[in-house]
DNA sequence: TGACTCATGTCAGCATTCTGACATAGGCTC
DNA sequence: GAGCCTATGTCAGAATGCTGACATGAGTCA
């Protein structure tokens, strides 16, 4: 069905294709991360972290691209299982500072290497300049698209 | 809490960049499409059967980069409220070719001025050369991540 | 013809994320 | 200080998408 070769204006929207490419992205990501027992907001989480220790939960959650709810969710499990610790008490404010525990640190690095290697291949068939060019049109997408209608 | 601008390479890292534009992307259509009670999912299937007429449900699946039984889910949905139609028995094969009702044609409509919008949005900063090197960036992400390890 | 492989439609259960809601902490203005 | 706004953490329920599984139809090959 659908050998028709018709010419679809989907094949050169821009929408279209940066839905596609993020989608092949995550596929390859997770393919890789489900050995490690790792979804692709896991891994993120643990990143985060690793960059930038001290994160609460909604600075995850925007870095992270859910909601505060769904990264609430994770950490506690994080949490649980001992890849992350968070104070019990707020030093300031209610957002509570959470670091990697040298377990979470030891997950993050198998987990590391095996997004690094999706990274490479994706920009394989690019010259530095056409990823320099692809960052700033990124960049210049979500400028445009953030702030509302 | 994290005003450390530091420089980190998530930044700079194409991949995240990808997944933050596809967020930002997928923001603004859903805010969009909410006030007509349709998610992404949904309008990309009507789009997809208005540009190719006749597609079957794994097809279709396919191209909205959902599982088959996902589209499934929403194709029963859609025929129920009468904006598909399918056959009861397949032409050839198990394969259902489905096609817009009028009044999936017509929800199409307002749908697609409203997608579009976002679109035009999201192009507002970039030139047409700009555009066109992000359309070839992101097909060769795209070729690169398929076909496995 | 029979066995094999592949694609498809579909059902069931599970995982992940989201929306809605509430209470609390801090900053701001009057 | 009182009132207001915003941000945060958290709980609960709903929506959405996924994996696993099964049966069916068509093509391939011995």
């Amino acid at each position: 069905m659908s050998q028709d070769g018709a010419a679809i204006h989907l094949e050169t929207s821009l929408g279209y294709l940066l839905k596609e490419a993020s989608t092949a992205l995550r596929l390859a990501m997770e393919e890789v991360l489900r050995p490690l027992g790792m979804t692709v907001t896991h891994y993120s989480c643990l990143e985060l972290l690793a960059q930038r220790p001290g994160l609460s939960n909604s600075e995850l959650a925007r870095g992270a691209f859910v909601t505060r709810q769904s990264m609430n969710v994770l950490l506690q499990a994080l949490e649980r299982d001992g890849y992350v610790s968070r104070p019990s008490q707020a030093p300031v404010g209610k957002a509570l500072p959470a670091r990697l525990t040298p377990r979470g640190r030891r997950s993050l690095e198998k987990a590391s290497r095996a997004v690094r290697s999706v990274e490479v291949r994706m920009l394989a068939g690019m010259t530095d300049a056409e990823q320099s060019d692809a960052l700033r049109s990124l960049k210049s997408m979500v400028r445009s698209l953030r702030g509302g209608v």
